[in-house]
RNA sequence: CGGGGCGUAGCGCAGCCUGGUAGCGCACCUCGUUCGGGACGAGGGAGUCGGAGGUUCAAAUCCUCUCGCCCCGACCA
C-alpha cells in the first residue's frame, strides 16, 4: 500500500478530551475518531491492526478446534428473560434496548450467552455431539456508566466472544484448559507482556476464572502478583498471607470503657496503646438483593483492609455500599464510628473476616457513642458471626502458595475466561442425553477477548514521547518504505523497486510516497509507528539506504539495498 | 446518579468578569524559495460562538432552560 493512497491525518497536539497515552496517541495518529461517547470510528490503519489481532485470536482459537460462527446483535428481549438477566442489566443500566414497530422488546448483545445457548439447545441433542466449542468476533454494545480512554472502555466495542460445550464438569476442564493455553498464545504473539491472574466471576457467574491482564501503569485493574512467579490475581479475589495478630491469652472478663471521640482505629491505637491487630472494626455495608435491601455488619481486623467483591459473594447479592449515617445510627443506636458486634440491632447479619477466627480478647466498638469494648469474645459477648474471607489482600503480604511475597501492578484486562458450568443451561433448558438416555444440561464455559481493547493496550505498553511503537505481529504494516522526496526519480525508483521486492517476498511494507518536508515525514512516521524503517534519500542512486527500528531509533545504519530483505526478515 | 469543568474555524485555545466590527497558533488552498528531524515569505478560504428562550438599542459575553463532551466518585460480563 502506498501511504499516499490512504487519507493519513495526523494532529500536531493532543486532543483535549484523552487522558492516558494510548489514547492520546491514537486519536493523534488519526487511527480512530470519537463519533460519540464511547463510539468510535476505526480508521483504515486502525482496522488493519484490528485484523492482524483477529487473524492471530483465529489461528489459535481454530488450533485448539473452536469453530468460527456469527450470532445476531440485536436479540429478544425472551431469551434475556430466560436467563433472568433482562431486569438485572435494565437496573444495572448497561443494556442498550429497544422496542420495534409492533412494541416487541429488543436489545443489542452486550454478550451472547442467550444466543448461543439458545442456539445450541436446537442443534445438540446428543452426548456424541460433544464437546464442541463456538466463536464470534463481533461488536458489543453496553451502555458503560462512564465510558473512558479511548477503545479502553468503549460503550461499541470488537469482542471475540467463545463458547464451550461438554457433558460433565471434567470436559469443561478440558475446554477451559485449551482455551487457557490458546489465550496465552495469543497475546504472546501479539507482543504484549501479559499475566494470566486468578479473577472474580462476577455477575456472569461459574465456578472458575481468570483475566489476562497486559500490565500498564494506567490500567484499570489492580493485580497482586508472587515475586516467585508461583500466584498471580486481582485484587478483588487475590488472597495472601498474613501476620497473624499476636495472642490474646485466656478470655478475660468484658470491660467497657469510655473513649470520648475516639472514633478510628489508629486513634484507639494512641488511646489504649494496643495494636490494630488485636482489635476488630466493624463497618455497616447495606447489601442490595434483587427485591429488597438489607444491613449487614462486617468485622475485619483492625489493621486489615474488606473486600467488597469478597462481600458481596458472601452475601450473595448484587451489590453492597456503605450504609449511609442515618442507617449506621439506626442499627448501632450510637454515632459514626462505635458500632460494634455488641448491641446491634437483631436483624443485622454479621460477618466476621477469617484473620478474627479464634482471636481472644479483642477490642471492639459496642454501639454506644464515646464508649469501646475491651476483652470481646466472640460466642460469649455476642453471636458467633459468620466467618469468611472478606479480606482484601495487599502488596507485600505473603505469597498464599509459597514463601514469596506479593508485589501490586496494575493491569489491562484483555481477556476473561470462565468456568459457567449450567448457570445458563439449567434455567434455559439446553439438555442433552447422556450414555443412559438420561437428559442432562450442557456444562458451559465462555471466554472472551477484547479485541479493541488488546490493540490499545499494545500502545500503552509501547511508545515514546515521539509517538507510538507497534509490537510487530500487529503494526499496521511491519515495514515503510520512505521515499524522501517524491520528486526526485531515482529515489522513487529505489523505493518502490524495494517496496515490491519486499512484498513478493510476503513481508507487510507499504511505500510512505507521499510530498512533505524530510522532517515532517520523519516525525509523522515516529507517530503512527511502523516498528521498520527504510529510508531512500539522498545516496538511493548509490543503491544505498537506511534502514532503522522504531523501538531504537538512534540506531540508524546505512546498508545496501538488496540486504534489506535479510535485515527485515531476520 | 452525586461533585467539578468545558462547548468559539478541521485540531488546540484566547475573548466572556466589565455587552458594542469574532481573534491567535497549527492544519488547509495558491505562488515562490527551502527541504535528512514538525522550514520561510506573500496571498487566500473556512466559524448561524452547542441549541432554544429571555433581558437589552445592541448578546460569544448577562439570565433561564436544554443538549453534548471530559474529569473525580459511585458503578463497571
Amino acid at each position: 500500500m502506498r501511504l499516499s493512497q490512504i487519507p493519513i491525518f495526523t494532529l500536531r497536539e493532543d486532543p483535549s478530551d484523552a487522558e492516558i497515552p494510548s489514547h492520546k496517541l491514537l486519536v493523534r495518529a488519526g487511527y480512530i475518531q470519537k463519533l460519540a461517547s464511547g463510539i468510535y470510528v476505526y480508521g483504515p490503519l486502525m482496522w488493519r491492526v484490528l485484523k492482524k489481532v483477529s487473524t492471530i485470536v483465529r489461528e489459535e482459537l481454530d488450533r485448539e478446534g473452536a469453530n468460527e460462527m456469527l450470532m445476531p446483535i440485536l436479540q429478544p428481549r425472551e431469551i434475556w428473560d430466560e436467563s433472568g438477566r433482562w431486569n438485572r442489566y435494565i437496573a444495572d443500566g448497561i443494556l442498550f434496548h429497544l422496542g420495534d414497530s409492533k412494541q416487541a422488546e429488543l436489545c443489542l448483545g452486550p454478550t451472547h450467552e442467550e444466543v448461543i445457548t439458545t442456539y445450541v439447545k436446537r442443534i445438540c441433542n446428543s452426548y456424541k455431539q460433544l464437546p464442541f466449542n463456538l466463536y464470534q468476533i463481533q461488536d458489543k454494545f453496553r451502555d458503560e456508566i462512564r465510558p473512558r480512554f479511548g477503545l479502553m472502555r468503549g460503550r461499541e466495542f470488537i469482542m471475540k466472544d467463545a463458547y464451550s460445550f461438554d457433558a460433565d464438569d471434567a470436559g469443561l476442564d478440558r475446554s477451559y484448559d485449551a482455551m487457557n493455553r490458546a489465550y496465552h498464545k495469543i497475546f504472546e504473539r501479539c507482543g504484549l507482556e501479559f499475566s494470566a491472574v486468578d479473577a472474580d466471576a462476577g455477575a456472569i457467574g461459574g465456578s472458575g476464572s481468570q483475566e489476562f491482564m497486559v500490565i500498564a501503569d494506567k490500567g484499570e485493574d489492580a493485580i497482586l502478583i508472587c515475586d516467585r512467579g508461583n500466584y498471580a490475581a486481582n485484587v478483588e479475589k487475590a488472597d495472601s498471607r498474613i501476620t497473624p495478630s499476636p495472642d490474646g491469652g485466656a478470655a478475660q472478663p468484658l470491660r467497657k470503657e469510655s473513649t470520648p471521640d475516639i472514633r478510628t482505629v489508629e486513634q484507639l491505637e494512641g488511646f489504649f496503646k494496643m495494636p490494630a491487630a488485636r482489635m476488630a472494626k466493624t463497618v455497616l455495608y447495606e447489601a442490595v438483593f434483587p427485591d429488597h435491601v438489607e444491613t449487614v455488619a462486617v468485622m475485619m481486623r483492625g489493621d486489615l483492609e474488606i473486600n467488597e467483591v469478597k462481600l458481596v459473594n458472601a452475601v450473595d447479592g448484587l451489590a453492597v455500599r456503605l450504609a449511609d449515617e442515618a442507617t449506621v445510627k439506626r442499627v448501632t443506636g450510637a454515632e459514626v464510628g462505635f458500632a460494634g458486634p455488641i448491641g446491634l440491632k437483631e436483624e443485622v447479619r454479621v460477618f466476621a473476616d477469617l484473620s478474627l477466627q479464634g482471636m481472644t480478647n479483642l477490642l471492639t466498638g459496642c454501639c454506644e457513642t464515646d464508649f469501646h469494648c475491651l476483652d470481646v469474645n466472640p460466642g460469649r459477648d455476642f453471636p458467633m458471626p459468620e466467618f469468611r474471607d472478606l479480606r482484601r489482600a495487599r502488596s507485600g503480604e505473603g505469597c498464599p502458595r509459597c514463601d514469596g511475597s506479593l508485589i501490586e501492578k496494575r493491569g489491562i484486562e484483555v481477556g476473561h475466561i470462565f468456568k459457567l458450568g449450567t448457570k445458563y443451561s439449567v434455567p434455559m433448558e439446553a439438555t442433552f442425553l447422556d450414555q443412559n438416555g438420561k437428559r442432562k444440561p450442557l456444562v458451559m464455559g465462555c471466554y472472551g477477548i477484547g479485541i479493541s481493547r488488546t490493540a490499545q493496550s499494545a500502545v500503552e505498553q509501547n511508545y515514546d514521547e515521539n509517538g507510538i511503537i507497534w509490537p510487530r505481529p500487529i503494526a499496521p504494516f511491519e515495514v515503510v518504505v520512505a521515499v524522501l522526496d517524491p520528486k526526485k526519480s531515482d529515489q522513487v525508483e529505489v523505493g518502490t523497486r524495494l517496496y515490491e521486492q519486499l512484498r513478493a517476498a510476503g513481508v507487510d511494507a507499504c511505500l510512505d510516497d507521499r510530498a512533505m518536508s524530510p522532517g515532517v515525514k520523519f516525525k509523522d512516521l515516529d507517530l503512527l509507528g511502523f516498528p521498520l524503517r527504510v529510508v531512500v534519500g539522498r545516496r538511493a542512486s548509490e543503491g544505498i539506504v537506511e534502514f532503522s527500528e522504531r523501538r531504537k531509533s538512534e540506531e540508524k545504519s546505512e546498508i545496501a539495498v538488496d540486504t534489506v530483505l535479510a535485515r527485515v526478515s531476520s
